[in-house]
DNA sequence: AAGTGGTCTAGACCACCGT
DNA sequence: CGGTGGTCTAGACCACTTC
């Protein structure tokens, strides 16, 4: 059952998408949405504060909520966590997986993953393409215990669609650290750049809303293609 | 005059950071902190809510609010604004002008800018050294008609800390866009590197509250060094 | 069934922007 | 000054976890 702020808040998100609205200017007063909608002020708050988050607005006290410049596209977002698929709508993404094992983790990976020792862990090695592109190295250890089912075919797909549709997982939030680093010859070779290249590197920890890790991956993005955006309030 | 909440979120963000809260750890419930703060429960969650987007904790529905792993020591954080000097108490941070000019936009500038063709513009390069190590190299453009004045000794100094401190000014948001590039010859050399060693590269857009860019500089920083840290809710 | 956080309402007052 | 968003309250009901 969804909330009634997430229900406006994709109304409102629509109209924008459809141009609805224009950028720079003023979204309706609060009082307004509030008659529009039939429904409280605070639950128009939640609506705008959850666009806001998104990086569709920013509101000024005594003045109004206003359009902001918002997501270049093509850039990867690291606020959200939407799969690559939904970043670039329009382009071919292609995943052709190296490796699929199974391990157990041993004491530096039981920690990593705050698992016991022993515990079974997927280890899935990607090369994604984007348009036929080679476009990231993908390294991710799943938690067996959380997703107790992986196959090629399902690495070639959506790995994130398959937990969240299929095995009904409910992802909660993540930390992403992003570094920089040169590339080794194998790398090089796989992204069809050149030994020593730099390569943009992103270690995720990803949790299920309960808490629970049960996924830490490591992207290595060709630097050419690569953009991320961070949206930052305060 | 600061809000309750935050006034509250400061006071279990202090506990916390004196080890009066464990990790892994429940916070006491709403209703708890209600009463010990003597404040209502949207108050409690609006508290909540500030420390939870600083990463401290994580909210499970009909279980309670869990204290997070929360940002890695020496991790530049893409969620906040905080300065450098912030960011590593413990550390020496100079920062050395390279240059500092007055420049009027052009067109590419006044459309990035969002201001008018030919307002003036401090142009701003600093080398950034960290315990006596370079750490960055800045490429600053500040709005005079903001900013209505700089020098060498302030930008030798906290920046942010003089418009915020002394200018008065609130900052509000901003854009980052992160990237990987090759190093060039004399980058490399202030970066006490080698050309087409990796850099790690931060765009940075930043507004004040009032929707108005001030400055986009560039941040290319040394990539064996730096790591950024984005924290992703939902 | 009891306890927790999540949503929603209705109303009040405050801080700030514009005129 | 009127209108806007920001904070705060008190109370209600729902969804979920836990036992």
């Amino acid at each position: 059952m969804a909330a009634k702020y997430d229900l406006v808040a994709k109304e409102i998100e629509q109209e924008i998408l459809n141009g609805k609205h224009i950028k720079g200017k003023r979204l309706p007063t609060e009082t307004e949405l509030m008659k529009r909608y039939s429904i409280s002020r605070n639950t128009v708050r939640n609506a705008i504060k959850v666009l806001a988050e998104k990086g569709y607005f920013y509101s000024v006290q005594g003045s109004g909520v206003f359009l902001r410049n918002f997501a270049q596209p093509g850039c990867i977002s690291l606020n959200g966590m939407q799969s690559l698929s939904k970043i670039f709508p329009g382009k071919k993404l292609v995943s052709k997986v190296l490796s699929l094992d199974l391990i157990p983790a041993d004491k530096v990976w039981s920690e990593r993953m705050m698992c016991p020792v022993g515990t079974m862990l997927y280890h899935v090695s990607r090369l994604r393409f984007l348009d036929g592109k080679p476009f990231d190295i993908e390294d991710s250890y799943y938690n067996k215990s959380i997703v107790p089912y992986l196959n090629v075919e399902i690495c070639e797909g959506s790995i994130f669609q398959y937990i969240t549709s299929d095995l009904n997982l409910s992802i909660g939030f993540a930390d992403k650290v992003v570094s920089s680093e040169k590339l080794n010859k194998e790398e090089a070779k796989l992204l069809e750049l050149e030994q020593g290249d730099p390569a943009l590197i992103v270690n995720n920890t990803i949790y299920l809303n309960t808490g629970i890790i049960f996924d830490i991956s490591r992207d290595k993005f060709h630097y050419k293609d690569v953009k991320m955006l961070a949206l930052t309030n305060l």
